[in-house]
DNA sequence: TTGAAAGCGCTAACAA
DNA sequence: TTGTTAGCGCTTTCAA
């Protein structure tokens, strides 16, 4: 007579309430007339026994897992420790308050990426899917958008009907840290971003060219470099920028990870920040204000992204949200010591 | 006649190649005989249409989901970026190499931490779950224990025989910080460690004293702190230590985000280090090395303990692992600029 | 080497 | 307010 171990289904609970397998679950999901009487008896017999529904089984009958999908490069989260930290926060800080659950799905850049987005949507595990910081050139969320699988695209732009964003003001931060690094004196501005591909590093080359030319200043294709964000590489273009016959005298680094190659080699070269040459990064991730000097750079919300993103995610599925929620949100500059 | 998003199922798959659906499955699994011949044309059909084995029958039918779930603190996470992120990548090579995906699953500190437990073993979803840095007493252990389930518990060290756990040398690391400090010409070390409950603080203190007494050093017990592994905390702890009467050469912190918070202490009361005060801390976390003075510690090799634990948790589940299995992996020590 | 039957534990849809 | 029936899409078990 092991009443213990064996494992209680809605059955086992039926049986003891004396009343059928649906009452029960009438009970769990709280939807549908049970009689006051019939529910307390329930409830104290799903205590008593510790009965937990089995998930499988109730996805399986209601094509709904409660789970969603968090799309992470494979590579790439060992560089952005930071930020996955704070998106990855903002998401399950929504999705615990709605009773949903997180799955880590890691996609390649590079392999058979169609494949994975497809294998992840047909096996019928996930509610939905939040991309973060796709490239701009994946061909394959197509497939996404035909299956009409409920997806948010994190730190990622495109003005489309059938894609969801949320992303930062990067245009505008861009313009602002070049504006500021004006207001400062330079006149002789370079800019170091990231792949050509990211519309991030898109966005925010944009707005510096929009500011240069606000501002009066010669635009340079020179001192305009696609990198990485990643420290390695910024730290080797930087050599590459101060090598050049005329230097800038300010760098906007469309990455705080780069701001910090950039003042690295700025340093073993002798050159004092940000007396000899300012640098202004973007993110402000958490090293920013504890490297020396302390980088100047803009702020972008990565904690309220995340946190929005799961919220649009949340609504696309529930049909809440009918039309493309394309959002950006605010950023702002944090003054240091590096400009 | 749509033949294009209809759901294909592993019915469809059998009609088509008129088969049964076991034989289709005997395929998809590659366990069971099947006819070269049908093997092949199940093969080029279930490419042909796309199909997608639905994971949840699956699972409900097999009880193996392939999903193991990952326990975060709720909190804490956010304050371990660097931490969290290594361990979850080396967590998740080795869950990709083998198929496996991996659930998310914070885990309050406080509230009801058994119901959630045992909600995670009962809802069936998960194969395995493995545990980032529990605090000792954590009792509600216990219950999976009790439920036979399968776990791993990483950074963190308990010589039970049901309990799984991955490590590093804490003890033996902070015996080698004491003794580097000590042929650096330091004789009065003090001591920050992090919360009463972890293991981990627990051993390095212990590693610490017996150090202390190897090197003939007397033990102070006004000179051992606990604090926690924040910068704050220790930032304010340090401020205590220099207001006393008699203060130390240097600071052992069992934590570097601990150490930092106490360079910049130091820094701020004017102190040079390590002329003044040495510091050192533990873990070699990504800040360690960008921050100034460059900061002394012992590195405990986080990825690898979390592809070990998760390498564990593989074994366990398969039944390839009969025996408890306690591990402790080599630290060492990184010489920089602290000490 | 293949198939048929039964069932995993739940919910949807309808009926009473 | 409650119950019945019929699946969800797969695997297990046993039989052919």
């Amino acid at each position: 007579m092991s009443n213990s171990k064996k494992i209680v289904t809605l059955d086992d609970v039926a049986q003891r309430a004396k009343v059928s397998k649906m009452t029960v679950s009438r009970v769990l999901s709280g939807k549908g007339p049970v009689a006051i009487k019939t529910r307390e008896r329930i409830n104290e017999l799903i205590k008593e026994l510790d009965y937990q529904p089995n998930l499988l089984a109730r996805s399986l009958s209601s094509k709904q897992t409660m789970i969603v999908g968090v799309v992470v490069n494979k590579r790439d989260h060992m560089f952005m420790v930071d930020y996955t930290t704070k998106i990855i926060s903002g998401i399950m800080d929504v999705a615990l308050r709605h009773q949903y659950q997180l799955m880590l799905c890691p996609v390649s850049s590079e392999d058979d990426v169609r494949g994975e987005y497809l294998r992840l949507i047909r096996s019928k595990m996930l509610d939905g899917l939040i991309l973060l910081k796709r490239k701009q050139d994946d061909p394959y969320i197509q497939e996404l958008v035909e299956a009409k699988f409920p997806f948010v695209m994190l730190n990622y732009k495109k003005y489309s009907q059938d894609i969801n964003f949320v992303d930062a003001k990067n245009k505008q931060g861009a313009i602002m840290a070049t504006e500021y690094l004006y207001s400062k004196g330079h006149r002789e501005i370079a800019f170091m971003g990231g792949r050509v591909g990211e519309t991030n590093s898109n966005d925010r080359l944009s707005g510096y060219k929009e500011a240069l030319k606000k501002l009066g200043l010669k635009y340079r294709a020179v001192w305009v470099i696609h990198g990485e964000y990643h420290q390695e590489v910024a730290y080797r273009e930087c050599g590459k920028l101060l090598d050049m016959a005329q230097r800038p005298t300010a760098i906007f680094c469309a990455d705080d990870n780069m701001a910090i190659g950039v003042i690295k080699r700025l340093r073993e070269s002798g050159l004092k920040i940000p007396q000899d040459m300012a640098v202004i990064g973007f993110d402000d991730i958490q090293i920013a204000s504890m490297i020396r000097p302390a980088l100047t750079t803009i702020r972008q919300p990565i904690y309220d992204i995340g946190k929005t993103g799961m919220q649009t995610l949340l609504n696309i599925i529930n049909g809440t949200q009918q039309k493309a929620v394309h959002r950006l949100l605010p950023v702002e500059l944090v003054e240091r010591e590096s400009v």
